[in-house]
RNA sequence: GGCGGGGUGGCAGAGUGGUCAUGCAGCGGCCUGCAAAGCCGUCCACGCCGGUUCGAUUCCGACCCCCGCCUCCA
């Protein structure tokens, strides 16, 4: 039986999904005004490992990610560059997916943006309005009425009271209760026709938090069993999508929710606001992407995940053993079978609240084995698989083809075949002298039974 | 201040009432022309103080410290 940590419970729980065999789950993704940084690429592959698992325990997945493809951030961004938001948001969800496909992320199965769910937003605005649960207010916005939501406060463990108007809640006049939220903004003068909208209220845009629950609910149902997010989404985006969810449909919206940690830097929060984000594409320049994937995979989604050169170095160390074990191997991928002690072992790890850093563990196990002359490469490979690692041609990832500086190929083949021939007349003052060459341009070398072999370092 | 999550060996990171996490790094050895890889061995641990217990890193209580959310943020 999987469990997993329900961030509404504070508790591990049973899963148990609505429908029998499937699993409906929506994962908050990226507002796409700018690259996606490692925090980001934490959620694509949290979420994507959690895929991986639940299909890979039979389930049938349908994984809904949606793009924030209208918001104040994109529209001054857009204005900044003099181009269109439009324009803007494409090529920054080219950027992303093409990130996500580098990690290892497998596309969603719906990848919704919410310029193109704006009906369906109004009707939910509609719906709260009709409740009593959202009012237009004096300055041409509709707001959610807060006070009038019994649960509010229950995703984040808040209550209105202790939250109280003041403290870093700015005073709007406008709203009744200070935490009302926006459900609809008026347009404003100066604001392109792109983010304009018309709409019983008046030409406007919708609020950031409508969008999730209007497109979770139309891909997904009123009612489904899983929603993620990063851990900063809880307070106040996904209590707010609760309470206009449950506010518009009067029944539960979400069963499980999933939150992932942080990455931090220096021990604090890796964020645009502190601006001591790294982004994915910095960071691939000097470290392979799968060697990212591995690094956010070697600790418990829950954890903070602290960023640094050191600690990717580390990663890739590891990794590396891994795919050595597999070397010469000729390792298949094969129907997993659960009841084999090494995979019911994964499995379990797994099962406990996606613990991939025992799954990982028993990994390394296998490789021992293989190392050892075990049949059990196939079992690594394919138990690698589920979590989306070690799939690559070896040497290819050994060689590194797409890192930037150093020797190509070629040239390192044939300082090899040099080397050798020096090794092979005895003059192995030459043949270091050819090492220390290619290990200044971090190649390493292993001579063994059947040649030398290179990687880089 | 309110709410939530943490403090594990040099680093990263699981877990458990009493034998081992795991990986990287280090050290010694085997192997190697020498290395690398692999193998064997090895050093280093559970924030602090009490309590429960035959026995606590693991359970309970207090304390200290860190991080996050409370404002856009994955």
């Amino acid at each position: 039986m999987l469990k997993l940590h329900n961030t509404l419970t504070r508790k591990k729980e049973d899963f148990v999904p609505i429908v029998a065999g499937k699993i409906r789950m929506y994962v908050c993704g990226m507002t796409v005004y700018d690259y996606c940084h490692l925090g980001h690429a934490r959620v694509l592959v949290v979420f994507d490992m959690v895929r991986r698992w639940f299909k890979a325990s039979g389930f049938d997945v349908n994984y809904v990610r949606n793009v924030t493809d209208i918001d104040d951030k994109i529209i001054k961004r857009a204005q900044e560059n003099g181009e269109t938001i439009h324009a803007l948001t494409d090529r920054f969800i080219r950027f992303m997916n093409e990130d996500a496909a580098a990690l290892g992320a497998e596309p969603p199965d719906h990848e919704p943006r919410a310029t193109q769910y704006v009906e369906e937003m109004q009707a939910i605005i509609e719906a709260l309005e009709a409740k009593g649960l959202a009012y237009h207010a004096s300055d041409g916005d509709v707001n959610f009425a807060v006070r009038k939501f019994p649960g509010y406060g229950k995703l984040s463990g808040k209550s209105l009271d202790e939250l109280r108007a003041g403290e870093r809640v700015a005073i709007d006049q406008a709203k009744q209760d200070p935490l009302d939220f926006v459900l609809w903004k008026r347009a404003k003068p100066g604001e392109p026709d792109e983010a304009k909208w018309p709409s019983k209220w008046g030409l406007g845009r919708p609020g950031w938090h409508i969008e999730c629950s209007a497109m979770s609910c139309k891909l997904l149902g009123e009612h489904f069993d899983i929603h993620g997010g990063g851990a900063d989404l809880q307070f106040p985006h996904h209590e707010n999508e609760i309470a206009q969810s449950e506010g518009a449909t009067g029944s539960t919206f979400v069963n499980y929710w999933m939150h992932n940690g942080f990455v931090r830097v220096d021990n604090e929060k890796m964020s645009k606001s502190l601006g001591n984000f790294f982004t994915i594409r910095e960071i691939l320049k000097q470290f392979d992407a799968e060697v990212i994937r591995f690094f956010i995979l070697r600790g418990q989604y829950r954890s903070p995940l602290n960023y640094s050169d050191a600690q990717l170095q580390d990663a890739k160390n590891s990794l590396d053993r891994l795919y050595r074990s597999l070397r010469g191997k000729n390792a298949q991928l094969t129907e997993i079978d659960w009841n084999d002690p090494d995979a019911a072992i994964f499995k379990a790890a797994m099962d406990d609240d996606f613990n991939t850093p025992e799954a990982i563990a028993l990994l390394f196990k296998l490789a021992d084995e293989v190392f050892a002359g075990s049949e059990k490469a196939d079992l690594l490979l394919s138990l690698a698989n589920v979590l989306g690692i070690l799939q690559r041609d070896i040497e290819n990832y050994f060689r590194g083809a797409s890192l930037s500086d150093g020797l190509s190929a070629e040239a390192v083949e044939a300082l090899i075949a040099a080397r050798n021939a020096a090794r092979k007349g005895k003059d192995f003052a030459e043949a270091d002298r050819i090492r220390q060459q290619l290990s200044d341009a971090k190649i390493i070398l292993e001579d063994g039974a059947g040649g030398t072999i290179w990687r880089r370092g």
